[in-house]
DNA sequence: ATTGACATCCAAAACGTTTTGGATTATGGT
DNA sequence: ACCATAATCCAAAACGTTTTGGATGTCAAT
């Protein structure tokens, strides 16, 4: 019932590893054998069995992406990420093993099993911290990955954006239109390019002579939902911020939320920035200015780059680092009323 | 340098034998010794290969699922649906295996490739065809799967949303509003809910004793692009719609910038709705009336029935049929002008 | 007739696991 | 002392593939 290739060299009268070596194209078959071969196997509806193909082999065509849980279904990020990854790694054969789990301790067994187990010939990982537990794992295993985001330590390859320049120019971008209470929602610090794009807001203050308000950086957790709530502590301040710019799109429709609901208008009462380019981004009211991560493309290329890791050629940038492009649209409007 | 069970059996002093069965947790093994092998295996880092287990045991706790490569980037429907299935495997501890595939043959054959090599448990499909060649495969190989959508042949389980009803209920609220010229974009023909809808639509008119005109029925291809075309085609009829109605959001989306193109208004001049209700959905200008699809809950239920499928366990139910719920927002806002 | 070169094929081992069907020892009842 | 039973362990087979290291036959050149 099961067709193997003992069924197909039963059928032709030869042996399995013929078989195998015929279908697999070496030249130490006879052509006309080759093609009759190839012909039953056709007609038998013989497909290779890939466990034991890895289990002897050793190779997967199989790339792995653990995905957390809790950013799973609301996040865009992961979504457009998935995208880029899976339709490279169609182009190249590779199929996508993904594994949805808790951040923590759970996501870093993943790794693990998905590794030890030998499911996987590489890993794409994306949201890197600024101390990484995975990465240090994979490093460690010697297996082969890429990671969308630099670390600490960054001897491994890697495709990043430049999210300091990106702020920066944002942020300049703002205070071109006027603002001076220009306020900033952070993600979480452990991520590694909360810190980049602090510092392009710290320069870009800096160098039009605003100084730092403590109370105008504040951190929340990437959600929509998040941004909502630090936005309306922003804004119940005496003395609440014109422009509040967030560590990414969804946190900034929240803060447009919260503005909306103390009854004054984005774009013309609170300037409103994100980051990202979500596709919602360009669809809020009124469209938010944003800057742009070519994230679906970042998804292919760091696939790119991973099949060179795996196939062991040299990589010719193994550290990628992209400029983003500031998209300006109605959310940073109008100037600040005072 | 690689720990399998060998090398935890050597380090034990045990055989092969009563390391697997200690691990597996059968009765048949002293409990001290038992406790032994777990430390022992703990401390090595022992993880079961995969490849292995799978060839052997003939159970890969990995779900397939095969996506369009057309849509696979642009479409929120697929990757809302993934999410909900991946979120529901990782709570039964399967994984997921994508493979991102041209519709047509090739699809086909990811599909042959998946089952026949026995990478995976049971399958998930979306987007079925009214006459389906996947579903015919995989009833012929009595493989698990559970589809989203009904076909002609429905002896199989499958989970759908009653789009007839939807549209039903979507139309009659647009004639509520004063609307006589309704037209539909629907959606290709070939896909199975394109029937259904197209008869909410039709009915929703009859009742109504609103004739059907042939020009206000157009086709297109699901993507916000195609909307947009063919929404200028309506409106450049000599008595141009009042109303538009179209199979998804995406094509929703088209079709509003269509109007906008023209000079007019949506939801003052022109009144446009969807079907989906995609996230974006409620961040368009104006937000759009919809018909919603809980997508997300509908991958996780698929899985939930998978599960059954695959565990030979019988199902409560083997045809859910969900109904949808109307949104309405203010695309449809105001009554026609004339 | 022998040799070498070449073309074509194959038996057997290996990959790491699970399962089958005992083997061995200890225990308790007669 | 003997047997039945239970508790604990294990050797070997099996899953389906790839690869190694020949084996066999043919043909042309010596």
């Amino acid at each position: 019932m099961k067709v193997t290739l003992k069924t197909v060299a039963e059928e032709a009268g030869l042996s399995i590893t013929t078989v195998s070596r015929a279908l697999a194209g070496y030249d130490d078959v006879n052509e006309d054998t080759r093609r009759r071969i190839v012909a039953i196997a056709q007609r038998l509806g013989y497909q290779p069995n890939l466990a034991a193909r890895h289990l002897r082999s050793k190779q997967t065509h199989t790339i792995g992406m653990v995905i957390p849980l809790t950013s799973y279904f609301s996040d865009p990020f992961f979504m457009e990420l998935l995208s880029g990854v899976g339709r490279q790694a169609a182009e190249y054969g590779y199929d996508l093993l993904l594994s949805a789990q808790q951040p923590g301790e759970e996501e870093l067994s993943a790794y693990r099993r998905m590794v030890a187990s030998s499911r996987i010939d590489g890993v794409v990982l994306a949201r890197v911290l600024a101390d990484d537990p995975r990465i240090a794992f994979l490093k460690e295993a010697h297996h082969p990955f890429v990671a969308f985001g630099r670390s600490n330590a960054n001897d491994y390859p890697y495709i990043d954006v430049d999210g300091a320049t990106g702020v920066y120019h944002l942020v300049g971008h703002l205070i071109e239109r006027g603002h001076r209470r220009i306020a900033m929602i952070l993600s979480p610090r452990k991520l590694a390019f909360t810190t980049a794009r602090f510092e392009g807001y710290q320069r870009a203050l800096g160098e039009a002579g605003i100084a730092l308000v403590e109370q105008y950086v504040v951190e929340s957790d990437l959600t929509q939902e998040g941004g909502r709530a630090v936005a309306q502590r922003l804004l119940d301040l005496p003395s609440p911020p014109t422009a509040i710019v967030a560590c990414n799109d969804a946190m900034a429709i929240g803060a447009m939320q919260a503005i909306r609901a103390c009854g004054l208008a984005v774009g013309r009462d609170v300037a409103v920035a994100g980051f990202d380019d979500i596709p919602t981004a360009a669809f809020t009211d009124p469209p938010l200015t944003t800057v742009r991560q070519p994230i679906y493309d970042i998804g292919r290329r760091a696939l790119d780059m991973l099949i060179c890791v795996i196939r062991q050629k040299p990589l010719d940038e193994a550290h990628v680092l992209l400029v983003p492009e500031l998209i300006v649209r109605q959310s940073s409007g109008a100037p600040p009323i005072r």
